[in-house]
DNA sequence: TATTATTTTTAGTCTTATCTAAATTTATAT
DNA sequence: ATATAAATTTAGATAAGACTAAAAATAATA
């Protein structure tokens, strides 16, 4: 059974392998978790012990396939819970991450896949990240933008392309986020803005830039 | 800000405190939270340093103010889960104990105030225990039984009498739980036993026992 | 290449929450 | 009332996870 700690070790050393590739440096670790580089090195030597890391001194650590097979159920949990938040609960995008924080320890796999059929097996977190499947599974990410699609096209609302921008909050302000249904009404050739049924409301105008950085899934 | 193993004892003492008068002793709380008395003596220390309970040398423990309040807070986000847990995930009355208790020490206000109005403000948890409310209020008990009905009327499940019977089992397997709508459609002198619809269902049978046994909420 | 700067690791300390074993207090029973 | 039993507390130890300061290794630079 790993602790909380682990578990938020293993979660970071995946993140910052995805960005990069090569092994994973001490104060890389250390800034990510805002801890001290000897710290990190305790613990990277215990995750190696374990089996869940393979680490050379002075030269990083990377996830073994176990390592990477616990971050993954980890990442399953922390955006599903964001899910649960946002959709079930009404939190706002920007104000889950902490709370999934901790949802994201809470242990019990029937307690994290009754709740992945509860929210109808979502595909992405509300911030537009992938959501592991019970297998550790990741969908690829989404490419689809509402700008590809014609008046009467309908589509579901994925996540914004640019995570930490005004566009969420601006998306927020006009009622969309994960989830929501959006009709496409009309397109204007003239300055090439989209008019766009939310959730079968009024229509309202949205830009081509907009447009083309909301990520969707056409039905 | 109250450490985990902090609130464990306070909803630990609290509990044994409900159940006699007079001050708690360090044995009954090292049975309870399966410990030493040792380590139970170092914590209630802790906890009278805090504020959170007055405590007498040799003499035992009892919560303030101050410290029954945190209880009830704790014991508020335990039955909330569980409520959610039943209800919402579908879980079974006798597995979620031990995953509330690990929800019950997420930290967010918001959070659990959210889910209580997600969840319809329950008064009452899927064993029958009260839930307190956001100011730690908790409602009286339930009395009435579904013993007192007359045919025509109308129900919801408050919880079973006796929490740890074959009751239980027996209800689940004829899909009565927490807020199920019960019918009294006919009631049979011969052998005291009740006609009742489930939900709108098929009537089914149920003894004098059985109906003495489940409380509920008259609507 | 030698020297300095940076990164990483080691060694030792601290806190929290445990534990065991021993000491002390309270309760019980002759 | 006094000896014994039971309960409780103290003292000292341990483990996890963090820290600081110092040592060691690697990287950068003159």
């Amino acid at each position: 059974m790993l602790t909380q700690s682990e578990e938020n070790y293993l979660k970071c050393i995946y993140h910052l392998s995805s960005k990069s590739n090569g092994a994973i440096n001490t104060n890389a670790i250390a800034d990510s978790l805002e801890t001290k580089a000897a710290s990190v090195t305790d613990m990277i030597q215990k995750l190696a012990n374990k089996g869940l890391a393979s680490y050379v001194k002075y030269k990083g650590v990377n996830l073994t396939n176990k390592g990477e097979k616990e971050a993954l159920k980890v990442v399953r949990k922390h955006r599903l819970w964001e899910v649960f938040l946002v959709k079930e609960l009404g939190f706002n995008w920007d104000k889950v991450h902490d709370i999934a924080e901790q949802l994201e320890h809470i242990k019990s796999t029937t307690l994290i896949d009754k709740l992945d059929k509860f929210l109808a097996y979502p595909k992405f977190d509300p911030h537009g990240d992938p959501i592991p499947d019970a297998n550790g599974e990741i969908a690829p990410n989404p490419t689809t933008t509402l700008s590809i699609l014609k008046p009467g096209d309908v589509c579901t609302v994925i996540c914004a392309k640019d995570t930490s921008s005004d566009l969420l909050l601006f998306l927020d302000r006009i009622n969309i986020s994960l989830g929501t249904q959006l009709e496409v009404v009309d397109y204007l050739e003239f300055d090439g803005s989209y008019s766009v049924k939310v959730d079968n409301g009024n229509p309202i105008t949205l830009s081509t830039k907009v447009a083309e950085n909301i990520f969707i899934d056409k039905l």
